[in-house]
DNA sequence: AAGTTACGTGACCAAAAGGTCACATGTCAA
DNA sequence: TTGACATGTGACCTTTTGGTCACGTAACTT
């Protein structure tokens, strides 16, 4: 694995975490669409989605003059099999819900 | 969420991944067995453990004058939860036991 | 008590990352 | 074909981050 680094660096910053969480809630979405919803200018967030291109998070698709942003969750998953074994996984879980439950659902 | 910035941050240098291996492979480890898989100085190290506690990837314990490390893989789980829908996850654990096959287990 | 071992702090420097702007290309629509 | 729209590039500046070093404290050993 060598363009694991692409990723994590892609996940460093809080804004492309946002656009993640834009295109988690919704796919398919253009640069300009994105842009509305963040407090920054074009030129902005269009390095912000190059990089997360770049680690494979984001698939582009062009449409016209219009380009399309889909969420890739692979690489994440990629991640969680790195440091959590399969042996473990269930207590992982198990815990998290618990941790949930103790903190009354929503937060 | 707040906190899940430094767990990001965290991840985000190769070094303290490779810190997250070493402890993932084995648990418990001073801080002056770990420096000693890594070329880089004890203080280099130190520097890369405190943002790994700091994140709650690692957590420690004095024993003495040793300090203990071990990883904590709930963090990890988190950002697995965050991006990946339970219903998609079947379908993206599939695609990337796929994968593997493809690659030839190994890599 | 003295030497050795293990960890800790603050300052410092070089490299990398985030953000903006002037400028530029391609595409749709009247 | 003119104008408006959507995306793209390179240079630039500021802030953050990675790494080292001088110096310091605490604990085990003999």
């Amino acid at each position: 694995m060598i363009d694991d680094d692409l990723v994590f660096k892609a996940l460093a910053d809080p804004t492309r975490r946002f656009l993640l969480d834009l295109l988690f809630a919704r796919d398919g979405r253009t640069l300009t669409e994105l842009e509305s919803e963040l407090a920054m200018t074009r030129f902005g967030v269009m390095k912000h989605l190059r990089v997360l291109a770049d680690a494979d998070l984001v698939i582009t698709r062009r449409q016209g003059r219009e380009k399309l942003h889909f969420l890739n969750p692979v690489p994440i998953r990629q991640i969680h099999d790195r440091w959590i074994d399969k042996y473990t996984e269930h207590r992982t879980a198990a815990l998290l819900d618990l941790k949930r439950e103790l903190e009354g659902e929503s937060p």
